[in-house]
Order: C-alpha cells, then structure tokens, then sequence
DNA sequence: TCCATTCTAGAATGCTCGTTCTAAAAAAGA
DNA sequence: TCTTTTTTAGAACGAGCATTCTAGAATGGA
C-alpha cells in the first residue's frame, strides 16, 4: 500500500477558512492559501480542488465552527436571555480579541458575492436562516421557562435579533468603540423586556 | 485653444459608482470600467487617476448621492417618524426595483475592504457617523414635535436604528422576501413608541 | 526490495490584471 | 490654417493570477 496523508485536512481547512474569513475570495490568492495552510499547492487542488471549492468548504467549516462557539456559550449560560446577550457580546468581544478575524464570514460572503453567484446566495441565506432559527429556538424555551412573555412573537423577533446581530458584525470592522456596541446591545435587548 | 471635454464627468463618475456598487473593488476590473463608463480607458486615467483613486471618488459620490435621496425621503414625509419607516422603506423597495444594486455600497466597502485599509476604514466609519447623525437629528426634532417621547435617547437610539439599516442592506442581497423584511422593520420602529 | 501513493520543490502555462504607450482623428480658438 | 488639447482605437508591458506539470523524495505495506 501507499503512504498516507500527513496532514490533518481539518486543520489545513481551518487555516483556508481564517484567510477567506479575513480577506475574502477576491482579495486571497492561491500563493496566499500555499502560504498560510502550509501545505504544497499540488495537495491543496488534489484534496479540495479548485479555489471556488476550497472556498465553499471553507465556508461550510465556518458554520460548523460558529455553531460549535454558539452552542457553548449557551451551555455557559444560565438563562436564556443571559445566553442571548452572550451571543451579541461574543460577536463584539471576538473582534477586540484579535484571535479570529474581526466580523463574520458569512456575512461577508453574503455581501461579496451573493449578489453575483446563485449558490453562494443559497448558502449564506440558509446560514442565516439556521441562526435565526437557533434564536427563535432560544426565545420559545425562554417562554416555556417563563423568562420571556408569551405575546412575544418569537419568529419575529429571532429575525430582529438576528439583523442586529449583522450590523454588529459590520461595525465591528469600522472604528467604532466597544462602548458604543454594548449601548447599542443594550437597546436590542429591551425588545425582551 | 484646446478641445474642451466631451464627457459629462459626473455622469461617467456615477457609471463607475454603479459598478463598484454593485461588484465590489476586486471584482470589477478597468475593463468592466471602461465598458461601463463609455469612455477611453485613457480618459479614465486622465480625468480620475489610477483604480484606487477612482473608487474613493466613486465612495465619495455614492456618500452625495445617498444623502440627496434621503433629504428627498425625509421632505416627502409628513411626520419624522413616517420619514423614519420611509428611510427603512427605501432601502428594502430599492433592492426591489433594480434601477440601482441591491444593498449599500458603503456597508459593502466596510465589509469588503475596511480590515485591510485604514483610509478605507476611515472613510467608511465617517459615512456611518453621518447617517447616524441623521438619524440623530431626526429623532430630536421628533422630540421637539411632541411625536416622540422626551426619555429617548436620541443618540443611542439613531446608533440601534443604524445597525438595523445595516442589517436590513446586508439582508436584501440574500433570498429574505420583502414580507419578512416589513417585519423587521415594524419591531425596530417599536423602539419609537 | 518493489510498488503504489503522497509528499515536496518549483517551473511552466495561459490568461487577466492595471497601467502606459503609440498614433491618429476631432474640436476649438488664434 | 495652425496649434493645442482631448478624444479615440488598440497594442504593449510587466506583474500576478489559477492551474497544471515535471521530477524526485518519502512512506508504508506486499
């Protein structure tokens, strides 16, 4: 038999998505991805073929990560409208970190190419829908706990949170401070008062 | 003396914008210029300096553009907070009739090129401090009309109504119906009531 | 040891990019 | 008519792009 691979396709992918994430399709080239994944060019086209795909698949590893983060700050939460609030603090918080790249990735790509590629429309929608549907999952069990009234409709009001949630994630890359995101979380949150 | 000018250097200007507006700065090349614009690529040189510089004068002038539309929006409005929903309106009905790209050039720039440019950056948070500060204005003089509540804080208030903006101009560019998008908007101007 | 496979390095290919160039036609006043 | 400038067309340039290739070294069973 043959050798085998010797690096871990997961890591080498995350390494893609950071530098997607950070500088989207355009901006990356393939010398760049060569650069950062650490891999040899030949085995970045033989394991994920062209840069397109490489870039879906680092999309879709981008929302396996974001669910994976949600669901643990909302493990960490004691109540549903805390887990809430640490979702919007997470969103700010990750940008004053510097770990990951300030924003998220699929709103970028939604704003950088959804417009010109159907699929990518399709994906980003569905992305966007599956945290809508997380927050409107967050709102019922609140109303089932009694944490939150019932006459809140929480369809609705997963789709609002969840476009604030997006422009947080654009002025995170402006120079506005992290005070002025937190008042501004502030008032969202007054809408489950 | 010479030949004067033959081009109108504010409409070809507005050509260039429509196109970055709509592709972004990586995507449209000084081809797509060129074709778009209607005039030699040497007069684009000529009269606009190089690609760079073509796109900042093109930001600059989608920020004019914008502020007549809404100046527009608000004298057609009898009460400010009509002239507040009209804004939100706008930019949902505009994604709608295709005479302009979905979405806002300047949320687009923020998000495509403003972690990797700081004059970019700069640019995009002074356009987002105006439209703010619009909002700020509105608000006030909602509030010495006896329309809105004194107890408003009018600057934390025109930040939360701004991200929403934000969030509504990302989401026009994805697959959300405008059905779902007048919803959105009926819950944010609940923070006016 | 041999063979199949995956790795590495780096050159080659063909295309498109932004930018500049040559050259000539058009316009407008001197 | 002559001069000056702006226009046009389109070629040319050098760089960078995504992708493929040649060539050989490393690995791990058969």
């Amino acid at each position: 038999m043959a050798r085998n691979k010797e690096f871990d396709e997961k890591a080498v992918l995350k390494k893609a998505m950071e530098l997607f994430w950070k500088q989207g399709y355009e901006k990356t080239s393939m010398q760049d991805l060569v650069n950062h994944m650490g891999i040899h060019r030949r085995s970045i086209y033989d394991t994920f073929g062209d840069k397109y795909s490489l870039f879906l698949a680092s999309l879709k590893s981008y929302e396996v990560f974001v669910a994976e983060e949600l669901t643990k700050i909302i493990s960490n939460s004691s109540t549903l409208k805390i887990a809430i609030r640490n979702i919007f603090e997470y969103v700010v918080n990750l940008a004053e970190l510097e770990i990951y790249p300030a924003g998220c990735f699929a709103v970028n790509t939604a704003v950088e190419l959804s417009l010109l590629d159907k699929d990518i429309q399709h994906l980003t929608t569905k992305m966007f829908n599956d945290t809508e549907e997380l927050f409107n999952k967050l709102l019922k069990e609140g109303q089932n706990k009694g944490e939150l009234k019932n006459d809140l409709n929480t369809q609705v009001t997963a789709q609002f949170l969840h476009n604030n949630l997006i422009g947080l994630r654009v002025l995170v890359k402006t120079k506005y401070t992290k005070k002025d995101l937190e008042s501004i979380i502030d008032l969202i949150l007054k809408v489950l008062e």
